[in-house]
DNA sequence: ATAGGGTTAG
């Protein structure tokens, strides 16, 4: 390509122009060649103009051209020093500015200016660490550039960016003059964590005489969006409307207006000022609708938003993921992650947290495997303890405990959060692990990491699991009277559990009465479980009625009835209830079991045969009956209630998901592979025993999560020390 | 030549 403006280069003329008019690097290249043919290039003034083009262009080569063209320059002045920390700061590698800086300062010719600082802090608010930036501050005060209003907005944004709000907020406050900039930065770095703080500033602001702008708006519905208070959200939009003369309503400003309204639910709100920038092919505001709808339950309405988006990047991905994960479609949500692999399109942390969450609630422990070797171990994510805590809870939720805990052990001290200890625990609770739960727990009080609900309802439940009563009883007291946390239905609910497994029905029973609200399902379901297990038929009787009145359309409760009326042999009262359940035409739920082969689910219904394998399943699921009954196995019926001869009987049992998932595990595993199982329902006591023996038998190690906890079956018994 | 913005999350 032939530059148009050759005639420029005359003898004693400038090519300065020439520059500035440049559209691209290409361009720019033939002018810095001009420049050396004309031996322009010891002429400071064009290298630095030059040096400015290259390092502002956004571009990665022409940063590297600038910082060669400025290598070649014997004493660069402040200017030109400036401009390089300046490109660096923008660049993807911002400690590139410290270390010219630090060169700059070592050469002692020149001193930083008001210039330089802010270039600096940006820089240093895009680092992993907010150290580098802590000894900028002190070089701004050091040199006396402490009052330079750019300068402290630059610190307020840094501490921000960092979470460090109250920093923040003492840089604000020592400000002599602050600005709409400094009140727009100080409430967005509120916004997200502080929501409130955001408004109330937002007020000062006001009382303060300064106008705010569209940016001032985009952290108020930001921060009305985390609020997910619609009163308020509609308030600052009114106030909007009231504003808008002098506030240029722009795509971004809108975008954050849907967000807020989809955040809030309010889908018809949001639709409305969608309406109006539909036809453009702003990603974000899309994503956001795709994730309200979903979040909604209308998950075809974002699926369709979402096939419509004419261009779409991580963020909607990942909105469209989660949206299936947070409804509870997970197999849908990793369905997609594939899908967006195959366009080559990037994950991104927020993309692992949901991918992970769905393989977590799956049980999909390949899955997640592949997710955490692939793009985690050897990926380029920053340390993030809410990616990592997803990836302990995946393994702990998928039955590898052991990797779990290896993970938490290599978290620094000052890194572990309420969520990671919260995770954790439950994670040991479902396995079993009683004791090492309460250590933990004991290590988080210790620690100084703030107790929420979720960790009491964590310990608890390994206090139930476990058998731990006293322990547990103490917990529960210690809650209120000790840590200030009111119990609520979930904390009562283990402690029904808790006394209720331990055989004290009468005081689970009085604690249900004691409660200061009406008891839910799970409480009852809890107590029922209790009362099967203790064979307390009277009290379970009045479980179950309870349950027929709060969840009256829940299959499994009339099941659960009736097996109840059946094992004390009140078997019309049994067929009785049988006869409301089909009246009423509520079905049984199914009962269905995963198994994991090679990153693929296969999921199998009880008595259902239609797996392409079906005929190997068959022969294995023989071969399991013939090994057994060579070993005295009798079937345990007492859980199948239909009129029907005990032959059937045994025959139904054999058939529950479990086995087949089981039988296909045997078939396709390798023997040293662990075969794992996980259920919708709890696990039947027959199948628990009948995996017991096959565990002896095959030499397997097997692990079935059901929808309490977690079996090991090993060598003929199950880590559940048949307590569950 | 300098500062501030929206979307995803356990």
């Amino acid at each position: 390509m032939k530059f148009p403006g050759k005639r420029l280069f005359l003898e004693n003329s400038s090519p300065l122009p020439l520059i500035e008019s440049c559209k691209s690097i290409k361009q720019a290249l033939q002018v810095h060649s001009q420049i050396i043919v004309n031996g322009l290039h010891r002429h400071i003034f064009s290298m630095s103009r030059l040096i400015s083009f290259f390092a502002l262009s956004g571009s990665k080569d022409g940063l590297n051209h600038s910082r060669l063209l400025f290598s070649q320059i014997d004493c660069p002045n402040l200017f030109i020093w400036n401009t390089m920390i300046r490109g660096y700061s923008r660049s993807d590698s911002p400690q590139e500015a410290l270390v010219l800086y630090m060169s700059m300062i070592a050469e002692g010719v020149e001193s930083p200016n008001n210039f330089t600082f802010p270039f600096l802090l940006n820089s240093c608010a895009r680092l992993s660490s907010l150290e580098p930036g802590h000894e900028i501050h002190c070089h701004i005060i050091k040199n006396g550039y402490q009052s330079d209003l750019f300068i402290r907005n630059s610190l307020i944004h840094l501490y921000s960016v960092f979470g460090d709000l109250s920093h923040a907020r003492v840089v604000f406050d020592g400000s002599f003059v602050r600005d709409l900039v400094s009140y727009n930065t100080m409430i967005s770095g509120y916004a997200q964590d502080l929501p409130r703080a955001a408004l109330c500033l937002f007020r000062e602001m006001l009382d303060m005489d300064i106008q705010p702008d569209e940016f001032t708006f985009v952290a108020l519905f930001s921060a009305c969006s985390v609020l997910t208070d619609p009163q308020i959200g509609k308030q600052i939009h009114n106030l909007l409307y009231k504003n808008l003369s002098s506030i240029d309503s722009n795509i971004l400003l809108k975008s954050a207006i849907i967000d807020m309204y989809a955040k809030c639910g309010l889908m018809k709100m949001a639709e409305q000022v969608f309406s109006a920038i539909r036809n453009s092919k702003s990603t974000a505001a899309w994503s956001s609708m795709v994730l309200g709808y979903a979040r909604c339950g209308e998950i075809e309405i974002a699926r369709h938003l979402f096939n419509k988006m004419a261009e779409r990047d991580v963020v909607s991905w990942t909105a469209m993921i989660s949206g299936y994960s947070q409804t509870g479609q997970y197999s849908e949500a990793l369905e997609l992650f594939v899908e967006m692999e195959d366009q080559g399109i990037k994950p991104d942390e927020v993309t692992m947290v949901a991918v992970l969450s769905a393989c977590a609630r799956l049980g999909a422990l390949e899955f997640g495997k592949r997710i955490h070797h692939q793009y985690i171990e050897n990926g380029s994510f920053d340390q993030n303890i809410i990616l990592t805590t997803a990836i302990i809870n995946m393994y702990a939720k998928c039955g590898s405990i052991d990797a779990a805990l290896k993970i938490f052990h290599g978290i620094q001290e000052n890194r572990k959060t309420s969520f990671l200890f919260n995770s954790i625990i439950s994670g040991l609770a479902q396995h079993g692990l009683g004791e090492t739960a309460i250590r933990f727990f004991r290590e988080m009080v210790s620690a100084g990491v703030k107790l929420d609900e979720g960790s009491f309802v964590a310990v608890l439940c390994a206090c139930s699991h476990s058998g731990l009563v006293e322990e547990g009883k103490k917990l529960f007291e210690s809650m209120f009277d000790v840590y200030g946390i009111r119990p609520q239905m979930e904390h009562y609910g283990c402690m029904v559990d808790l006394l209720g497994r331990d055989g004290r029905l009468e005081d689970a029973y009085d604690l249900i009465q004691k409660m200061p609200f009406e008891a839910n399902s799970v409480i009852w379901r809890a107590l029922l479980g209790a009362c099967r297990i203790h064979g307390n038929v009277k009290m379970g009787e009045i479980a179950s009625q309870k349950l027929l009145e709060v969840e009256p359309d829940h299959g499994a409760h009339y099941v659960l009835l009736s097996n109840m009326l059946a094992n004390s042999d009140q078997w019309d009262e049994a067929k009785r209830v049988r006869k409301l359940m089909e009246d009423r035409h509520i079905q049984k739920p199914p009962g269905w079991s995963y198994i994991e082969l090679n990153g693929t689910i296969h999921q199998f219904l009880a008595s259902n045969k239609s797996h392409p394998q079906a005929k190997e399943i068959e022969l294995m699921h023989k071969e399991m009956a013939v090994q057994l009954k060579s070993v005295g196995y009798v079937p345990n019926t007492a859980q199948v209630v239909f009129d029907i001869d005990e032959e059937e009987k045994g025959t139904v049992v054999s058939y529950h998901s479990e086995r087949l998932a089981l039988a296909f595990g045997l078939v396709n595993c390798s023997p040293k592979d662990v075969i794992r199982i996980v259920k919708n329902l709890r696990i039947c006591g027959d199948c628990h025993s009948v995996f017991k023996l096959l565990s002896e038998i095959y030499e397997r190690e097997i692990v079935v999560r059901d929808t309490i906890r977690f079996h090991h079956f090993k060598t003929g018994s199950c880590s559940c020390l048949d307590f569950w």
